[in-house]
RNA sequence: GCGCCCGUAGCUCAGUGGAUAGAGCGUCAGGUUGCGGACCUGAAGGUCGUGGGUUCGAGUCCCGCCGGGCGCGCCA
């Protein structure tokens, strides 16, 4: 006797019974009890043939060396456990068979009950159909881009870009609160560099060396206003800050836009300067004193990251009294933390798993759980036109900005191409290549099997035939078989997408769906005026489809267009 | 030199210790009296970089080697 609660995903469902028919065959005693060790997790996967049935588990497997039997032998007396749970008929029951198979697989079928009740849900709240129970409700800062105000941002900062976004996405979908958080670092040497160059461009002179070269430069020369360019006169020496101040500014307003275009929100600003006015970074400084974990050595206040495993200890005061960035870095852990966060995440460039470390020695020794502290590291990718690697240099001014990517490329596509990729795995990205293969981009695959079913509820509309309110009996088999069942795995994908923090596995499953909706398309036709009942069904099965490709979508943040 | 990441089909990439390693693109051969052909069906294509080890079972875990990327500042 098994209930179910058909608001779980229908894996975790499955998973619930499967472990009730362990506990059962255990209790009257055809199984002997696990000895002490670790026990054995019910896992639930889906069998990569369709001959395996729905979903399978290892259990047996996995319980044959603990319990000193055959796998086959406990494979068997569960799977009795699960049929007899099936033959009672028992409502709700989410497995209507089970088969054994060597070596030892517990291979199951969904129950038309399941599968008919997963749909209707589908359709009774389409906004809520692809939530899942907050595994692990916490209130999650996640810091992303940050690029420095010193040029508009390009291709090299886009991969950052869509992965932060993503990850939010995701993060929010199992359930927790995401603030989207960008970090200026206006302070330094760069923000006058950049003034240095724009004033250079004022006095007609040659731009320095080590200045800055972009055509971005010109234009901020261009535009620069007749009373900062008096006042940065007047101030002699301060000529270079005064100036670069209001490039910073400037160019902070087109960074601004270009995120807007990519669909990218952020909730909170942070620069650098505002840290140490605030005080956090002093403050930080003297709780890492406080707590002995600094020392002095050659003029410079040294953190004791060796401490924490660090293979070298690091400079948090230079011998000039200026903070570094890492003091910076600091203070603004605790004033993250100020603001009630549970859990911070950074998502960086692989350029910077140098820094992790000490990041994370620094919130450890100021009294923080260091497993609050998160980097997501994502590999370089390599930008390519025709073959030929696109080498950037913000200061020389040779680079592709976002902007002009997504001219090309456009804002779906370059979505698509960043969603379907795990973050570690280094990448190439041919233009050239995206743009001429565009037609033939996964992404449209999927947003034409949305738009085609729109045309189709659209047709249905026009006939006066309405979607049923359910779909019942007719999804063991025929067309509707494979359909229903690529639809109600939605959940478990968001699930796994919010546990793993990735989301490729959305894009794959988004690429399935849509094939098993054009399969269905093929072998079943929808709108017939002289078959209205089998149409409505079929409608109510198809609408569900949609929802689903559309949540799917949403989920990596992609259009779902009613026609193409 | 040390540390981290990566190596899977022609190309770009999935693969959470399980069954005959998958998808898209590309290539080849087919398909439309019908709701959108930006679609569908099929085929070819793999020593999973390499050599050991652990395991009932390894693309997956451990060690060595080869190849590629990145890092090793009182820069940011």
């Amino acid at each position: 006797m098994t209930s179910a609660d058909p608001s779980l995903p229908i894996r975790t469902q499955v998973r619930d019974a499967v472990a009730a028919a362990w506990r059962r065959a255990v209790a009257r005693g055809a199984l002997p009890d696990t000895p002490d060790g670790p026990v054995p997790a019910v896992e639930i996967e889906r069998p990569a043939k369709a001959e395996h049935g729905d979903l399978a588990s290892n259990l047996a497997l996995k319980l044959a060396r603990p319990l000193r039997r055959a796998p086959l032998d406990i494979a068997r007396i569960i799977a009795d456990e699960i049929a007899a749970d099936a033959a009672d008929r028992t409502p709700g029951a989410p497995i209507a068979g089970v088969d054994v198979a060597a070596p030892g697989f517990l291979n199951l079928r969904l129950s038309d009950q399941v599968l008919e009740a997963t749909i209707a849900r589908v359709l009774a709240d389409p906004d809520g159909w692809g939530r899942v129970p907050p595994v692990n409700p916490r209130a999650v800062n996640v810091e992303f881009v940050s690029a420095n105000p010193t040029g508009p941002l390009t291709i090299g900062n886009a991969r950052g870009a869509f992965i932060g976004d993503l990850l939010s996405r995701v993060l929010e979908a199992g359930g927790q609160t995401v603030t989207r958080e960008y970090y200026f670092n206006d302070r330094g040497g760069q923000i006058p560099n950049l003034g240095a160059s724009v004033v250079a461009i004022r006095r007609g002179e040659p731009i320095p060396d080590d200045g800055y070269h972009g055509d971005y430069v010109v234009s901020l020369a261009a535009d620069l206003p007749e009373d900062v360019w008096s006042e940065a006169t007047a101030a002699g020496a301060e000529a270079n800050q005064i100036v670069g101040q209001w490039a910073g500014m400037r160019v902070r307003a087109g960074i601004e836009a270009s995120l807007e275009q990519l669909g990218v929100h952020f909730d909170v600003w942070t620069t650098e300067a505002s840290l140490h006015e605030a005080g956090w970074v002093d403050r930080a400084v003297e709780r890492l004193r406080a707590g002995g974990h600094v020392y002095e050595q050659d003029g410079a206040l040294w953190f004791r990251s060796t401490a924490f495993g660090d293979d070298k200890d690091r400079v948090i005061i230079r011998s000039n009294g200026e903070p570094t960035y890492f003091a910076a870095d600091i203070g603004y852990v605790t004033e993250k933390f100020s603001r009630g966060f549970d859990h911070l995440i950074y998502i960086w460039g692989a350029d910077h798993h140098g820094t992790v470390a000490r990041v994370r020695n620094a919130a450890e020794a100021m009294g923080y759980d260091r497993e609050a502290v998160q980097m997501l590291l994502y590999a370089w990718v390599r930008f390519v036109r025709d073959g030929a690697e696109i080498s950037m240099s913000k200061r020389a001014g040779e680079f592709v900005t976002l902007d002009e990517l997504l001219e090309e490329v456009g804002v779906d596509a370059a979505r698509w191409f960043f969603a379907s990729r795990a973050a570690t795995t280094e990448i190439d990205f041919d233009i050239e290549l995206a743009k001429k293969q565009s037609a033939e981009n996964p992404v449209y695959y999927v947003q034409y099997a949305h738009a085609r079913i729109a045309s189709i509820l659209r047709k249905a509309t026009d006939a006066s035939l309405a979607p049923a309110d359910a779909v019942e009996g007719s999804l063991s088999a025929g067309p509707e078989a494979a359909l229903a069942r690529a639809i109600v795995r939605f959940p478990e994908v968001v699930e796994d997408a919010a546990t793993s923090e990735e989301t490729h596995g959305v894009t794959a499953y988004a690429t399935e769906l849509a094939t098993q909706f054009h399969a269905f398309y093929r072998d079943a036709r929808v709108v017939d005026e002289a078959e209205p009942e089998r149409s409505r069904a079929r409608l109510a099965l198809v609408a569900a489809a949609r929802t689903t490709l559309a949540n799917a979508l949403g989920l990596l943040g992609i259009s779902a267009p009613e026609s193409m």
